[in-house]
DNA sequence: CAATTCAATGTATAAATATACAGACGCAAA
DNA sequence: TTTGCGTCTGTATATTTATACATTGAATTG
């Protein structure tokens, strides 16, 4: 994978979670597939012009918008045939797995649908939260996404 | 000479002139009396808040970034009139969409209310995740957040 | 008054971060 | 083909920062 892959998962990871240490870092761009070390973080950090603070590293305008831009949204069915795990079903909510530090571009994809079925979405590392109105369109949804998930 | 005289001392030389790390910083404090080592000066950039970026140290609001003070707890109402977009309900649920990467801010801002109708919080980067007792007292919170959204 | 508590600080060192040096790789020129 | 150069990265370690522990001084308590 490349620098500028890296440096795009920097951005996003540092945007999107708290980040308090560059091991912690590391560790997360190593879930993402890049094989690095603490040295190379350092540099990536030097290069971005990263700010580290009382809640740890953010981006230099302010605490980094999305990083994927809104006319810049992946293809829910790319991001989810790519990424997508498994969906487990609880009552109205879903609960997306995906691979490591991937749930983020996942529910952007979902949010940039509009579908109905969907009152919002919650990302943490590797697991989307998704909210629907009722169990009925919780279930029909489930089955759409497994159809893309594959 | 006191520790909120230090603190003073040290905003003013964080916003006046490039400090890069805490042996310059404590040089520059015993020039005005201070006679300090590094690990007060350590914890006086952690009580202050401090960042350090490309530039040096630099205070909260030096490089624009727009979090609150942690011992501070931000009215709820002045982050939802600010950050707060859109409330949805789903059951129990209440979905709140915010601006970019304010989810956290609105979310302590709940929390801290004590609110009965608030069981807990999630937040993600521009959605929090409000759990209610009932569906009932969703409606009603709901109400109450778009009245405060505005 | 002595004892206790608390905030603040220094010393020593653990943890975090930056960087010198060497090697690998790709590319272009000779 | 070889050579030179630039970029990138890892290893080892230098530098910077955070923190455990002990001490000090002031205020409070019995």
């Amino acid at each position: 994978m490349s620098k500028i892959e890296r440096h795009n998962a920097i951005r996003e990871l540092v945007g999107s979670t708290v980040i308090s240490n560059q091991e912690e870092l590391r560790r997360k761009l190593i879930r993402r597939g890049f094989d690095v070390t603490q040295a190379t973080v350092s540099r990536d950090i030097h290069e971005l012009h990263l700010y580290k603070g009382p809640n740890g590293y953010a981006l230099p305008n302010g605490n980094g918008n999305g990083q994927f831009e809104e006319d810049d949204l992946p293809s829910v069915h790319d991001v989810l045939s790519s990424f997508g795990l498994k969906v487990n079903q609880a009552q109205n909510q879903l609960v997306l797995i995906t691979t490591g530090g991937s749930a983020q571009a996942v529910a952007l994809g979902i949010d940039g649908e509009d579908w109905p079925e969907v009152v919002g979405t919650l990302a943490g590392d590797d697991t989307v939260l998704i909210i629907c109105p009722d169990q009925k369109r919780a279930a029909q949804l489930r089955t759409r996404l497994e159809e893309m998930i594959g």
